[in-house]
This record gives C-alpha cells, sequence and structure tokens, in this order.
RNA sequence: GUGACCGUAGCUCAAAGGUAGAGUCCUGGAUUGUGAUUCCAGUUGUUGUGGGUUCGAGUCCCAUCGGUCACCCCA
C-alpha cells in the first residue's frame, strides 16, 4: 500500500484562485507601506534557535512548546522555523548596523510556522506582513502605526475591527507589579487553575487575561497596573492617545490586554474582529525598546505589529471585498494545418503589446476549442483558420456581448484589439 | 496539548447492516469552422487509512491520519 500523499498538518496549499487574493492583497499592502515610507526587509526562514528564546522569551508558550526546532543534522546547529518575524528584524538590524545613520521604518510579509492545534484562522504555517519603527521613542511612531492600520482596514473595505490599547509600563514598574501581583496571586492560589497556577511565576500577567470565570474572580480584585505607572509611562501613554483621538482613530483602554511575547514595553495594542470566532486577533503589536540590547546590540526603542494575513482575507471574503478574477483578454483558437504555427506567433506579437493572451493547446475540435475559449472568460476568441492563414489575417469574434465576428490583418492587430477590448 | 463533531466521485451531497447514487464538472454527439442556452450519450470511487464484529460493513467497534468548532494560545 502506498501511503497517500499530503500536506503536513495545519500547513495550506494556498491554489491559483485563492493565491489571486492573495497577490492582490499583498500588491495593496505594499503600495500602502510605501506610503508611510517603509521599506521592505526579507529575512531568512530558518534562525538559530537561541534568537528566539532570547527574544520571545523561555516562559512564553510560543517557545516553550510550539516552536519548529530541529537539529540540522549536517554540523549540529539547532534551528528554529521563525515563529515570528520581530526578532529577525532586529536581529539584523544590529548585524547590519542599519540604525548608523538613524531610525528606520521597515515592514516584512511572509510565513511564519507555530506547532499549535490547528482551527479556524489558526494554522501552522501562516502569512504576517508587519511593521518595525526602528530607533524611534515615540509615541508618534506609535499613534502612526496604529492609524496606519485604521487606514488599511477603510481601504480595504473592512468594518468592525475594534481597537484594543493598554501601557505595560516600563521594565522597572512592571516588575515592581509583577512582584504584588504574584503576592496576591499566591494568597488565592486555591481558587486559580492549573492554567493560573502554572504561569503564577513564570509569568503571571497573563493571568490577568483568563476566561476562567473563577480565575477571574481572583484577578478583580488584584492590584492594578495603573498604579504602578511612572510619569513618562503615563506621559508616552497620553500623548500616544492623544494623536490617536486627533486621527479620529476610536479605541478601547483594556488594562487587561497583555501580549504574549516577553519583549514588549508601554504600549501593546490589538485589532480585533468579532466575525472570526475564537481567533479574532487580526493585527497585534507594540513597544519593545529592550530588545536592541537583549539580543546584544546597542540599545535602541523600537515598536511594531503584525497582521494575519489568512484572517483578513476570511474577513474580506465574509464581507464580500475580494476582487473579481481578472481573465485574459484573448483566447487563441486555430484549426488545420500550420495554423498552430501562425497562431503561436500571433500569440507572442499580442503579449509583447501587451496584451492577455491564452493559446489553445492540447488538441480538441473546434467546437472544443470554443468552449475553452467561452470558459476561460476572455472576452475575445482570435480564430485561426485555413481561410485567415491564407489572407494572413484572423477572426476576431467577442464572447461577452452581441458585436459581430470580424476578419482583422495581422498586421495592426494588437491596437484593433485594443479599440474591441475598450468597447469600440 | 485537551474535548466534541465529522471524513462517500474533482466539487456539493444522498444511500437508516443487504447490488455505491444524484446534481455539477469533464468528454463526445445533435451542429463535420463557432462558445455561453437546450437535448442525447459516456467516464468518474480501494466510501481517508489499517484492523475488528457480522452470513454480509459506507453504515457498528478500535486505532491512526486529516478536517471543523471550542478550550488554550495568538496573527
Amino acid at each position: 500500500m502506498s501511503a497517500r500523499l499530503q500536506a503536513v498538518r495545519g500547513m495550506n496549499d494556498v491554489l491559483p484562485e485563492a493565491a489571486e487574493v492573495r497577490l492582490w492583497l499583498e500588491g495593496v499592502v505594499a503600495r500602502w507601506f510605501a506610503r508611510y515610507g517603509y521599506r521592505q526587509i526579507r529575512t531568512p526562514l530558518l534562525e538559530h534557535t537561541g534568537l528566539f528564546r532570547r527574544a520571545i522569551g523561555e516562559a512564553t508558550d510560543i517557545v516553550e512548546k510550539e516552536m519548529y526546532t530541529f537539529t540540522d543534522a549536517l554540523n549540529d546547529e539547532s534551528l528554529t522555523l521563525r515563529p515570528e518575524a520581530t526578532a529577525s528584524a532586529v536581529r539584523a538590524a544590529i548585524e547590519h548596523s542599519l540604525l548608523h545613520d538613524g531610525p528606520k521604518r521597515l515592514w516584512y510579509e511572509g510565513p511564519m510556522y507555530r506547532h499549535e492545534r490547528p482551527q479556524k484562522g489558526r494554522y501552522r504555517e501562516f502569512y504576517q506582513f508587519g511593521a518595525e519603527a526602528l530607533g524611534y521613542e515615540g509615541p508618534d511612531v506609535d499613534a502612526e502605526l496604529i492609524v496606519m492600520c485604521a487606514a488599511l482596514w477603510k481601504e480595504l473595505g473592512l468594518e468592525g475591527i475594534r481597537l484594543e490599547l493598554n501601557t505595560i509600563g516600563s521594565t522597572e514598574e512592571r516588575a515592581a507589579y509583577r512582584q504584588d501581583l504574584v503576592k496576591h496571586f499566591a494568597a488565592h492560589e486555591s481558587r486559580l487553575d492549573a492554567d493560573a497556577r502554572r504561569r503564577l511565576h513564570s509569568n503571571p500577567l497573563r493571568i490577568l487575561d483568563s476566561k476562567n470565570p473563577m480565575v477571574q474572580e481572583v484577578v478583580a480584585t488584584a492590584p492594578a497596573m495603573q498604579q504602578y505607572l511612572g510619569e513618562a509611562t503615563l506621559a508616552h501613554f497620553e500623548g500616544l492617545q492623544r494623536l490617536l483621538r486627533t486621527s479620529g482613530v476610536a479605541f478601547q483602554l483594556n488594562f487587561r490586554l497583555v501580549r504574549g511575547l516577553d519583549y514588549y514595553n508601554l504600549t501593546v495594542f490589538e485589532w480585533i474582529s468579532d466575525r472570526l470566532g475564537a481567533q479574532g486577533t487580526v493585527c497585534g503589536g507594540g513597544r519593545y525598546d529592550g530588545l536592541f540590547a537583549q539580543l546584544g546590540g546597542k540599545p535602541a526603542p523600537g515598536v511594531g505589529f503584525a497582521a494575519g494575513v489568512e484572517r483578513l482575507v476570511a474577513l474580506l471574503a465574509e464581507s464580500g471585498r475580494t476582487p473579481a478574477r481578472r481573465p485574459a483578454d484573448v483566447y487563441l483558437v486555430h484549426q488545420g494545418p500550420g495554423t498552430l504555427e501562425f497562431a503561436f506567433a500571433v500569440g507572442e506579437e499580442l503579449r509583447a503589446a501587451g496584451l492577455a493572451a491564452v493559446l489553445h493547446a492540447g488538441g480538441g475540435n473546434f467546437k472544443a476549442q470554443m468552449k475553452k475559449a467561452d470558459a476561460s472568460g476572455a472576452a475575445l476568441a482570435v480564430i485561426v483558420g485555413e481561410t485567415e492563414l491564407a489572407a494572413d489575417a484572423v477572426a476576431v469574434k467577442p464572447l461577452r456581448d452581441d458585436r459581430p465576428q470580424r476578419q482583422v490583418p495581422r498586421a495592426g492587430l494588437a491596437a484593433q484589439l485594443n479599440a474591441l477590448l475598450k468597447g469600440n
């Protein structure tokens, strides 16, 4: 028995119809980033495992149980398929001294890998695009990143994506808060669930996020982060909120919003949709001022976000915003000795003139070829039979309306076809 | 990683333990140089995979792979 070949679990083939939507979205995204002065960076899918352990944090779920980590059998190196791109971007910025002449606005797009149980909107290979503003203190750039997201949702025609915002303070402020938080949770340990207990000493802030009602009761009486925030943190947060208000971008403060990666500080935010089920976060990000130093670079601030392509595409599909497919301009049909060569050459002439031309291939009688021409969605059929061959011309038949078929000389054909395509 | 539900033709789905089907798609013809409509004919399958129960399994049981949804987590 030969085992049926199938893709790795949680990893999807993007078939032509879906790929066209993705290609379109990528174009929109690239132009959008360019408008804000962000320049693309491309980093490898594989990194040394240590990069993610140091950047994302040993105690995070991603590092603890979701990374595709393996040993390169050829040299014993431990490598990991990137679960996110911020660590790589910062690594590259340090490695190439990208900030030597000032801060940089960067963007990326590509596949990420996390070994999670697949679910709607959650796959083991998934695409993200995102921005990293490196070397800026903020809060102006924090606001810019959020406002540009709002602009993208608008451009894509997506509605009902809400913004949740929080500040998680500086490292020192968070350490003090964390200490008191652990004290509080430890005192009520009997009412915590297994998950919360496990996090008590590894990542207590995440307990705030628990959906368990019993745990939430304990959370309700816990000390609030706000009481631990200093003047600088509050000024940064207010500066951000002021710019958002000026820009007319609505947001909800969510003091429970904590993110799952250790490198964040100050600003954190998520864009959330209610139409995607349990995986409603379409975009998330925040500030990571300590990451450069943590990765051995010269200290520098940073902010960024990442957006989930599959989730955005699902929203687009759900709201009917996916673009119509664009078929070829002409379909070349040929029948009779010598007509293939003629049609083949005519096809190349048309393509050189900028037209999308599909040549019928694979044989088939005339009727079958015409059926294919129709099914292809092409606006025009360009027909080459023995009569046309003898006249050094082609027959052009509009397939989408009632205009009559006519014979057109080969010379100047592209111009004639363009006129027909425009409706003349 | 945990739980629930699901897996039949390329696609959407029937078949309540008793001969695996329909629509669509595809191919050919009616129309031998003209599509999309209509009519006629035809091909579609180790019922995800491997075991088991039974005279007999798509149907019941076990395992496994995959999907969906939720938990969890996050984009």
